[in-house]
DNA sequence: AACATGACCCCAT
DNA sequence: TATGGGGCCATGT
């Protein structure tokens, strides 16, 4: 069961490009938990693989790195690159905990779409 | 209502 | 780079 907050959440996650990754509090600012709840329990196909830790560590061990791999996302020991795979999120620069009505920065339209590096 | 548990994060050692 | 403490939203006892 998700939450409509959580339902704001996994559709960020299916706008992450292929090669590219985000953050759970890039998801999630304020409650990145509340990120990792939502990809625990939804039953819909996101691409899951796509979400790592801040500090590029992922919560699904080889699995992931082997998706994330074939992807051509930049890793570096057992975790992404960052500073070359994390996709540039509409939320990147919002507040954290509480910015404002919602408590989150859900809500926010569009991605800019702006190509970072192409994953290597 | 208190406490515990998660695909977590930030800050200060 | 690694740990510990405090904070986060939602659920389940």
């Amino acid at each position: 069961v998700t939450t409509r907050r959580e339902d704001a959440i996994l559709e960020r996650v299916r706008s992450i490009p292929r090669g590219f990754v985000a953050t759970y509090a890039d998801l999630s600012p304020g409650a990145p938990r509340l990120a990792g709840r939502a990809l625990a329990v939804t039953d819909q196909a996101v691409p899951w693989h796509r979400v790592v830790r801040s500090d590029g560590s992922v919560a699904k061990g080889r699995r992931q790195l082997r998706l994330l791999r074939a992807e051509g996302v930049p890793i570096r020991g057992d975790r992404v690159d960052l500073r070359l795979a994390r996709y540039a999120s509409p939320l990147a620069g919002e507040a954290g905990p509480r910015s404002g009505p919602g408590g989150d920065g859900i809500g926010v339209s569009a991605p800019p779409a702006r190509a970072l590096r192409p994953a290597r």
